[in-house]
Formats: structure tokens, C-alpha cells, sequence
DNA sequence: CTGCCTATCACACATTTATGTGATTGGGTG
DNA sequence: CACCCAATCACATAAATGTGTGATAGGCAG
């Protein structure tokens, strides 16, 4: 048997999961609530196998409740429900450590062998979700990013400069005089498009020449 | 019609594949291969809209095929085929563009509804694959990391830091002096440790703390 | 061979940063 | 209420950084 918590605020909606879930052979909703205030508590108290969770609340949102679940609670599988294939919203639900996330058009029978899949250890997805979350992991992953046509000395200047070397530390690094530095940063700055310390470490780490 | 290539080492599951997939209504095998030594050449002339492509293969590799197709094509789909849902392999495939992973042990049915979904646009994934996925995912991106119980304030700073302002864009930004700005940095260098602004970024990247 | 690029070094000067030492105000807590 | 702390501002000074303008030497391509 298992045991559901319904975070959900459409009351038409909330209604039609409960009948449709209660219905159906294997599960039961333990109880269903129209925002996600006191989550911590409810979940606490019914031990539910899992939760369905709505994104889209008014009030705390079903990202700042799956926040608040994993707090307390490794266990509970989180299924995250939307109306949109929102990317900020997926990233956001799958970092916080969502079990799933699938879209409310998702047909009945597809939804119920979803939830079976998350209690099981799985970790349903709707189609067009996986193809967002393998774009932004190869996105992520990139190692296609620009290198900037860095010379090999420049990247091993910029290399320690990420590391937070001063412009005396790499010169004795280097065994190079401290003025010969200084002309390497200078063009890779140039390259770089920045004029400063800082913005060369952070573009270092964004565009993922480090 | 689906139009395939496979490229898998074992003649059994090769012939195996082909008789499955040739044997059901809208799909048709273009050739089989036991080695992706010339799949570029392979792909460019069959023009296939599906590759099953193995992953533990003498010679070339999948995941060195799946590179190689993706230099030439980005267009074809290539689904990864393999025995294990080793984690390495799997953040392998996905970085270079895989358009979905499954196992060997997956059912007919199954593999070929696989098939349909990665043609049309999804990313087919057994659910045991998706679990690493999206634990992958959340260790790269766990925002868990210490921030090192910086105050609103120095996180604004901090993040202004980051995007390259200097001081006294900061204090214009924040609409507060330059000195106070001063302090706020001098707080954020003692709580992370470090010494100077490119430092404080490079740690701000490393630890998410951004 | 000539021109171009990289790597090296030098000097000068303005700006930015890093650090120390304070002071004031307001919010929160025992 | 007394105390602590975050946030604000001030002044001072040394060190580091950013920028401009050179020069020299070696390697490589047309």
C-alpha cells in the first residue's frame, strides 16, 4: 500500500487527485492540503510514503516546501507536480532533491505507475523534463566553452591567479620577473574582455577554462 | 518509419536487436554494426533517424562514437545501450550529447516505446539511470555547501563581487559609502578565509556560495 | 629575409585594494 | 536594562593592481 500526502492548491484538482489516487488498488491518500505552511509537521506525523507536490502555490511555494521536507526528512519521496516545464523550476526541484517531476496534463494510468516508480527508488520523469535535465547537465558539463586562444603561459597565469595568487607569488612561481606578469595579465585581459583580477577568475570559472 | 543503425559487439543481442526491431510495425533496421571504427561514414550515408549505440565495445568505444557522430550530426539521436548503469558512463554519454540510456535488460516493448520517445524529441531513460542523473545533478549543484554564515548584506556584496564590481560600484549599487563597503568586504574576507577579492570569488564559485 | 607573434623585462603613474582603528545606530536577547 | 551584533560611516596608510609605452630575443610562415 502506498501511502500519499497531497500538497495541491486547485480544489478541483486536489479533489480529482484524491478520488483518482483513493480509487485505484495499492493506494491511499492520507490527506490533502491546499498549501504547504506546515509541512514539516504534516509530514511528520502521517509518514507518508509520498508526497505530491505541487509547484505553483500561493503562499510557500512547492520548491520552499520540498526545502522545508528535506530538513527533516531524507525519506519521503518527493514527487514535484507542474503545469509548466519551467527550467528554473525543474533545476530548482531536482538541486533541492525532488524524486520526480512530472507535469499535471500527465494521463491518470502514467501518473499512478510514476508515483509506484518514486516509492520504488525510481525517479519518474516526464519526457520533456528528462530532455531539459540532460540539456542542462551537458550544459553544465560543457567542455565545449570558449578557451579564448589563451597562449599555454597565459592559462598556466591564469590558472594561478584563480588560485588566488598575487602577481609576486606567480612571478617567483613562474621564475619570471614580476613586470613580465603583469604583461601576461594584460593580454589576458584583452582576451578576456574583463580589466580586473576578479572578473578573470570569475570568467575563468564560468566559461570553464579552469 | 523509424529508421535505425545499431552498433553493438555481440552478435547474439545484435542479430537479436535487428529481428526485434525489424519484426514490429514502423521500424526498420538500416544495417548493424559490430565495431564504430566508421560510423561517421556509417551515419552520413544511412542517414538513420535513431542509433542504438553500445557502450562497452572493443576498438572505439560507444561514448567515443557518440563523439564521433556528434562532430558531423547533431541531429541524429543515439540512444545508449549497456549492461551496467555505471555512473561514469553515464555522465560520459550525457555530457557528449547522448539522447537517452538504457539498459541492456530493458523489454522489447519497452526498448522500442524507448525508441518512439527519443525519436520524437525525449530523453529516454530506465529509471535507474534517471536516479543517478538527477543525483549527479544535485551534487554538482548542492547549494548544501557551507556559506559560510554570511549576513544578507555580505552576500549582496559578495555576489556584486562576483559579477566584477569594483568597491565604489558597490557602494553606488548599495547606495551606502565606500567605507562601508570596506567593511562589509573586510567581514566576508575573515569569514572565508581568504585575502583578497579574486580569492573571495573563486571561493564564492567553488563553494556555490553564487 | 621580413613580418608577426610570444615571451621576456623595464619604468612610470593613477587607481584600487587591503588593513587597522575607530564611532554611531538600531534590533534582538538574556 | 545591559550587552552583542549587523550595518553604517570615517580617516589613514601601505600594498597590490591596472595601464601606457616602450625594448629585446626567438620561432615560425609566407
Amino acid at each position: 500500500m502506498t501511502r500519499l500526502l497531497i500538497y495541491e492548491d486547485n480544489p478541483q484538482l486536489r479533489e480529482g487527485l484524491t478520488m483518482l489516487i483513493n480509487g485505484s488498488e495499492g493506494f491511499e491518500v492520507l490527506a490533502a492540503f491546499k498549501n504547504c505552511n506546515s509541512v514539516e509537521e504534516e509530514v511528520k506525523a502521517f509518514k507518508p510514503d509520498v508526497v505530491l507536490m505541487d509547484i505553483d502555490m500561493p503562499g510557500t511555494n512547492g520548491i520552499e516546501g520540498l526545502k522545508k521536507i528535506r530538513k527533516s526528512s531524507e525519506d519521503v519521496k518527493v514527487l514535484m507536480l507542474t503545469v509548466f516545464d519551467d527550467n528554473k523550476n525543474v533545476f530548482e526541484a531536482i538541486s533541492n532533491g525532488a524524486n520526480g517531476y512530472v507535469l499535471k496534463k500527465t494521463a491518470p494510468a502514467k501518473l499512478l505507475e510514476y508515483i509506484q516508480e518514486a516509492q520504488t527508488g525510481g525517479a519518474p520523469m516526464t519526457s520533456s523534463i528528462a530532455t531539459q535535465v540532460l540539456k542542462m547537465f551537458s550544459s553544465i558539463h560543457s567542455d565545449k566553452g570558449d578557451n579564448y586562444d589563451l597562449s599555454e603561459r597565459e592559462k598556466q597565469v591564469l590558472q594561478l591567479l584563480v588560485n588566488g595568487y598575487s602577481y609576486k607569488m606567480i612571478a617567483s612561481e613562474m621564475f619570471i620577473a614580476i613586470d613580465t606578469v603583469r604583461s601576461h595579465i594584460k593580454k589576458i585581459y584583452e582576451k578576456l574582455h574583463v580589466n580586473s583580477k576578479s572578473e578573470a577568475v570569475a570568467k575563468a570559472f564560468k566559461s570553464r577554462i579552469i
